[in-house]
DNA sequence: TTGCATACCTCGCAGTTCTAGGTATTATAC
DNA sequence: GTATAATACCTAGAACTGCGAGGTATGCAA
């Protein structure tokens, strides 16, 4: 449930996606690769992560499908829907407040500016 | 295991307490409050969550406890040893890294400054 | 035809956090 | 004097999530 700390920073995997998909339409395969390269590296999502993410994200409708083939391979395009769109929104907010207040804490020493 | 992605930004409670305790000796219950105040309530870790973890890092070796009565009642204060030192400074590493990598991706767009 | 990259998928383990409870003492309020 | 809150510790169990390992299938290159 997770009512004090809701998800505290888990779910990067999601706001990773999400946020990917605001730029347009792409599917899991790329997604994964896109993780892997935007960050150069530090972050690198497998398939087993990525694909389970995209199932949650369409079933909570945070995004649609659409299978396509491509070159006679089937692919499965996602896009970001209103409802992604704000929850985005949410957890950007959220990853901000949160990585903000430990980066007040790892800092520290300095009183002066509280209160 | 967690080989690719140790630990992601999981270890959050571990980094904040023990970078507390770098400041000097604490107790449990102490540290519970700390936390609350200098996140200014963002992050509110429950006691059922900070002495789990306080456990752990002296069964690691990270931190050293010493009961001590206090005004008739009875504290077990911790103190970060040099293993935990250096815990410290590669939990912070990698929380530098892995929030650095997420920031990137969220900010995105301009593709300027790559390579 | 063997291997690699593409492209999808699921299962089960492992690790963490959270809530909810429990105990005991001291100080405060009534 | 007694009830309540604050101090101070603890554990057990549920819940979530990320991860690795494995599985299927196609296309392309060696």
């Amino acid at each position: 449930m997770a009512t004090t700390n809701p998800s505290f920073m888990n779910g990067v995997p999601e706001l990773l996606v999400l946020r990917l998909l605001r730029g347009g339409e792409m599917y899991g395969y790329e997604i994964v690769q896109a993780i892997r390269a935007e960050t150069g590296e530090v972050v690198s999502l497998g398939e087993g992560v990525v694909y389970p993410v995209l199932h949650g994200l369409e079933r909570s409708g945070a995004i649609t499908s659409e299978r396509r083939p491509v070159g006679g391979r089937s692919r499965i395009y996602y896009a970001l829907s209103p409802k992604g769109a704000t929850r985005l929104t949410e957890l950007t907010e959220l990853w901000s407040r949160i990585t903000g207040a430990v980066q007040q804490v790892l800092v520290g020493g300095d009183r002066a500016g509280l209160v």
